[in-house]
Parts: C-alpha cells; structure tokens; sequence
DNA sequence: CAAATTCCCGCACAAAAACGCAGAAACACG
DNA sequence: CGTGTTTCTGCGTTTTTGTGCGGGAATTTG
C-alpha cells in the first residue's frame, strides 16, 4: 500500500468517524504504529486533522476552540454572501450544500424573500428557518457526525428527483485542472447529484482556496457555471478561470 | 475514549446542565473520579467551566440564576428522562417525535449508549448529534416552522417503509376517553405514523397533561404500550390507565 | 463536633510518543 | 548499468503522558 493511498484511508476514517485511533488504524492497514504515528503528523501539519496522544480527531471537533480564525475570513465570506444574494429572487428553488460560506449567505438573505431552500445541512437548515418568507425542505438521510450533514442514497435519490433553478456550493478546493475537489467522499456524492439537478450551478470559494486540490474528485469546471469569490471579478487570479468559460463574480 | 473526547463530552455537559457532578460524570464514561477531576482542572484552566467541590459550574450559571420553577419542572422531566432511557439498549432502532420532554431524554443518553435514533425533530436531532455513539437518522421533507420538524408526505412515507424497535412521543395531551390528542395536524400525522411503524409504543408526559384533551385525535389508548410520568408508577391519578392495559412506569 | 465526601499528593504501571538507527526500496544520474 | 542518495518503514530503547489507587488532608453536611 502506498504512503499517499494509506493516508488517503486514514483522512477519510477521520472524516468519517471523527476519531481515529492509531492502534486499530495499525491493525487495519497492517503496518507499525509508528508509520501510522508519522502520518498522523504529516496530516496534522497539512492541517487536515488534529492530532491527540492516542489517535486523532476531525477539525470539527475543535470548532468551538478556535474561534478566531472563523472571524478572520468572516468579513470576506460576508462579501461572497452578498454576491450570490443578487443572484436569487422571488419564487426560485434553491439548492445549497453546507460550511460556513452558504452559512454566512443564509444569514444575510433579505427578510422580504420569497423563496424555496433545500440542503441537508442541518446549521444552514436552522438559518433558512429563522426567516419569515422561505420555504424550507429538508433532505433527510444519515447524518454524518464529521460534517453535519445528511449523507446517503436516500438524500442523493431525493436530490435526484428534483430539478433546482440553482445551486449554491460552498467549495473546499478548486483548480484548473482537477476541477471541484473535496476530502469527504459522502460530501462529494451529495454535490455530485446536487450539480446534476440544477439549471445553474454556483461556486462559493474564499480566494485562498482557489488553486488548491483535495484528494476526491466532485466534477469538472466545465459543470460550473459561475464562481464568487471575495475578490473583483477582474482579479488576475480569477482570469484563468472565466477563460476556461466561467463567469465570474 | 480518547481523553480531548471525554472533555468534550463534559464541557457539552456543563454547558447543558449547567452542572455536573465529578461522581456521575465518573459513572458515565467509566473511568475514575481522578480522572474527571483532572479533567475538570485543564478545563477550568483554559477558562471553560468554573470548578467547585463535588463537580463544575458552567460560567453562565454563575452569573444569571434563572427561576425557581423553571428548575422544578425541568427536575420532572429529568425524571421522565430517566425512566424512558432506562427502556434503551444497545443496537436499538428509535422513533422519537419532538418536544421539550423527548430533548431532555436525548440530553440524558448516556455517551456510551450505541443506538439508532430517528426524527424529524430538528432540535432532537441537534442534541443527538453530540452524542458520541449515536447513529442519527434524520426524517426529511418540508419543515414547519411552528412546530420546528419536518412534516409532508415524504416524511410519512419514510417513516411508514421502516419498523422501529421502540417509539417515543412526547405527549401534549392524554385522556381516557379521548385518547392521546394534540393541536397541530401536521405532527398528528407524523405521531399516527410512527406509531404505526414500531413494535412498541412509550408516551412521555407530565403529569398535568394526563387527564387533558386537545382538538385533534392521534389515536386511541389501545395503540400505547407504555406511559411515563415523573409520578411513581403506583400513583392514584395513573391507576385508569395501567387499569387500561397500559403499562405505567 | 463527627461522619461522610471530596480533594490532593505521591507513586506505580501501562500505553503512547520520541528518538536513533538500520535495512529495503525507490530514485537520480553520470 | 552501477552507484550514491533519498525516502520509507520497522525495531529497540528511552521519555513522556495518561490513568488508577491508597492514604491523609480538606471540605461539606447534619
């Protein structure tokens, strides 16, 4: 078994079951407790999980330690928030996947809209439901512990059997080419069949997300139709991406 | 259990009860009062809880101190919590429906319960979520606003293509005449459902709501297999009932 | 004041981590 | 192709960390 591929097993027992620990993960793959230990490290260091004596944890275990760093990108989220805002209007059928961007979106909607939200994310859920106009549809399913959502083959066969006029994604990693990429493998089926039953999808992504990959592959940039980030849209950054046929906001 | 688990398993805790007691903290997670209390030093360390003699405070306690009869009829429904977990085992399917009575069971789960729960209640689900061994399945469809879970015909029909082991209803109203009834014809629905789909059926109620009807019949005495009071199962006022062939506890 | 908890301190033991090292495999390169 | 280098992995050994236990001190409680 390769390094790459061991790790790969690993972040996504973690994404999965929030804990891993490094005995039964040396059981399972067969090798030392020392090489699991060594990439634990290397996987804490890249920041995709946390390491604790024993094992490791999922970063949404220590959520409401950290704090700070949420306000850090809040004002720029505030501002993705406000582009994808101006793209909605009376009456539409809105699909959105879960993290903090659609969150901070959720939060900022105009009271006086008038529209129809489905996600089976449970935080954005509870914003959709503070606002006195929309309409709220949950996908039921599973829920998986590590992101919050609902996960399964009964959320992605009601996603399935509807067609959305538009769908929100908040977006872990996008590049020219690997296109949408994320590290939860139960995420990414969601945002496939979300992407399949929109007219027009929409991509979410702070800047410094953007020419960055994940390991597990969502789709093609050719799928997308438009990106928002916090920057203008004339950003150089950007210009590789309207090229390749997105518009950008 | 990793010990960054068992500390946020009792920071969830004091932030719910607003207290917790080094002993039965010792109790839940099974591990030494030494342990715990340790645990409660590093917490109260970093600020998070306040630690006392016997146990720790949550901050917010110590500041606002709310009313005396919102402690004594949340100790009732502690009660009823009590007794309703005391029905769970390992493996087990549970049909929960929503209600003040069903969260405060699903604060009082004990963390190292393995179970599967389900609902369509979004505050129920929540408190679910933190449980560490707790599998969550979640009801999807059309959310009520009032009623904060999901209702519509979706979620009927799910609920109807399974069969739980044991459902819990928080119960607005029960009677002898009139059976259990309630105010709102969309969770009557979803109550009628579950109902139907469960092996055994356990109505939660306190005591004021026995003897009390609402507009709306959900079914007859004969479909409950249990009723739960914070009352001792031999009070006079519940004697109608197990005279019934219900079973008091 | 007396009994019962609860806490604190040191210790022991087990599990996990860190460290250094060495063999094996992969790789670079003339 | 051969050789030197880097990377990866596993194995002892030593350190550190986490946990439980016993006994005595401190506290709550009646």
């Amino acid at each position: 078994m390769l390094k790459k591929e061991r790790q790969a097993y690993i972040l996504h027992q973690v994404n999965l079951h929030n804990k891993v620990l490094s005995s039964s993960l040396s059981a399972d793959i067969n090798v030392s407790e020392d090489t699991i230990r060594r990439d634990l490290m290397e996987l804490a260091d890249e920041g995709k999980i946390i390491k604790v004596h024993g094992g490791a944890l999922s970063h949404s275990f220590s959520q409401v330690h950290f704090p700070a760093n949420e306000v850090y990108s809040l004002s720029q989220k505030k501002r993705i928030a406000q582009k994808a805002i101006s793209l909605i209007s009376n009456g539409m059928f809105i699909l959105t996947s879960g993290g903090t961007t659609i969150l901070e979106m959720a939060r900022t909607l105009p009271p006086q809209l008038k529209a129809t939200f489905i996600s089976g994310s449970i935080a954005a859920i509870l914003e959709y439901m503070n606002h006195p106009n929309i309409e709220v549809i949950l996908i039921g399913d599973r829920i998986s512990k590590n992101s919050k959502i609902t996960v399964g083959p009964e959320a992605i066969a009601k996603i399935k059997q509807m067609k959305a006029d538009i769908c929100f994604l908040g977006t872990n990693a996008i590049d020219l080419n690997h296109g949408i990429t994320d590290n939860d493998w139960e995420v990414v089926q969601l945002k496939r069949a979300m992407i399949e039953s929109s007219q027009k999808v929409v991509c979410l992504s702070i800047a410094e997300k953007i020419n960055t990959f994940q390991p597990i592959h969502i789709c093609e940039l050719s799928k997308i139709d438009m990106l928002i980030t916090e920057l203008p849209s004339d950003d150089p950054l950007l210009k590789p991406y309207s090229d390749a046929g997105i518009k950008v906001l």
